[in-house]
DNA sequence: TTAGTTCAAACATAATTTTTGTTAGTACTA
DNA sequence: TAGTACTAACAAAAATTATGTTTGAACTAA
């Protein structure tokens, strides 16, 4: 991670705890010059993190309880590669996929690059921007509006693409997974549209990071039943895991022969 | 441009010369390393323009007669730039417009950035990804097949999702203009769906390089009359000025008071 | 086959771009 | 009005990307 991202995370702490914070303050606890931070802070307003005050900032208050799509991005990377590197063996040539939106469907996108024959769905512009050079992968972008911040789109005209689709897998990315709630979303609109796809798919297999194993966000997306394949990081505590069991989903870990050299 | 650019863009006019290339020609004539050569023809590979052989490379068969997307963007580079400052003048804060896909409209989409309040739809995952971090701009992006190499989505969801809604501007890149033929495009299908969002707009107004005048190229988009406005970065000869004029068309040239420092 | 090329991979070096710091003059705040 | 924070412009440093070189393997044509 670039030493810029790095500032702007510890930054975004601050605003969680304090709601504020100086230029001085973190320039000081940075070790770097005031110019360096004024420049991190006008750079966080513009994706609409924080309010620039004479002398700091202020939290902005956020559109939903969803940390921005730049933060998410760079956290837990390693292990959303491990997480895609896993994916992909749930992938044939010729298959008919969709990537969703999220952090960890890009990764995956990644992986993917390296297949010959494929379709890939993806509401996301990330992915798309992926394969736009690629010669032989066909790709379908849906319509909709383009939520800022996060380069996915969403919307009536996303629901009604997918509407008039089916697929073989559909690899989705959640908020977050418990044993009672389910897959969970922050944003109703997501859940909805998400939940839709699923059920044209004829495997659903959730990307999770296990820092989301048992919590739970605002908008359900699906109970646990309706999910064929769990793939995280590492295995879940008991709890989860005898859900998982008990309404038939298989749970899947990369093994990690010395993957972080 | 970037010396790399400049040679993939030799390379391409010897291929349209010759059909093929040898590494140690190209090496010797541009002064580069052997291996310099291969990374570029690999590159040039990879976006299918060429076929590797041993020693050098030929000519792929394009899809149409289209050049590259990655060779039309810095071709003709300043005269976009141009094209677009003179295009913002026509957009007030506020309104719908629609951007279409193709290079001059990526300047444009710059250009735009810094308005407030807009309402931009576009086919071209490129603008899209321009606006993701703008806070107050809504970006509606058309669903559809995403065109190798061009970022812009084609095919049936596209005309289907333009079909739904109406416009205050559309942007139009074309081909090719010209007196006799009105606006034409490569492609029949991309000329079909031009032809439909201009027929949904309140204004139409074609962003068109003096390189393309009284050129013809295969698919019919639209005549003159049907559009409002052209701007280009000259004006045209007698011919084309005169047709313009007899359909109605204000002719729109960028006033160049020392742009280029 | 074999001699002469061409190739790809790995590393070293050069060039470019991005990030950061500094300075100087302007704007804000108490 | 004094003191601090700000922006813009430039300089310096760091990081990234592009290119060249070397090596050994793979290809081609006699």
């Amino acid at each position: 991670m670039s030493s810029s991202m790095k500032r702007k995370q510890i930054i975004q702490q601050h605003l969680e705890n304090d709601q504020t914070v100086q230029v001085n303050e973190l320039a000081q606890e940075l070790s770097v010059s005031e110019m360096t931070i004024r420049r991190d802070l006008s750079e966080l307003e513009r994706i609409g993190v924080l309010k620039r005050t004479h002398g700091g900032a202020i939290k902005e208050v956020s559109r939903s309880y969803e940390p921005p799509f730049s933060l998410r991005r760079s956290r837990h990377l390693e292990q959303k590669q491990l997480i895609a590197r896993e994916a992909v063996r749930f992938v044939t040539e010729g298959d008919t996929v969709v990537i969703d939106s999220g952090t960890s469907s890009i990764e995956l996108a990644k992986e993917l690059l390296s297949f010959t024959h494929l379709t890939v769905i993806t509401p996301s512009i990330h992915t798309a921007m992926l394969f736009t050079d690629h010669p032989t992968i066909e790709v379908l972008v849906s319509g909709g509006m383009l939520r800022t911040g996060e380069g996915s789109l969403v919307g009536d005209f996303t629901r009604h693409f997918f509407e008039q689709l089916y697929f073989d897998t559909f690899f989705l990315s959640a908020a977050a997974i418990s044993s009672e709630s389910g897959l969970t979303e922050y944003i109703q609109e997501d859940a909805a549209i998400k939940r839709m796809i699923a059920s044209h798919a004829k495997k659903t297999i959730a990307l999770i990071t296990s820092d989301k194993f048992e919590k739970t966000a605002f908008a359900r997306i699906c109970p646990l039943q309706d999910i064929d394949v769990v793939i995280s990081d590492r295995e879940p505590a008991a709890q989860l895991s005898a859900a998982l069991h008990s309404n038939h989903v298989e749970m899947s870990i990369p093994s990690q022969q010395g993957e972080n050299l």
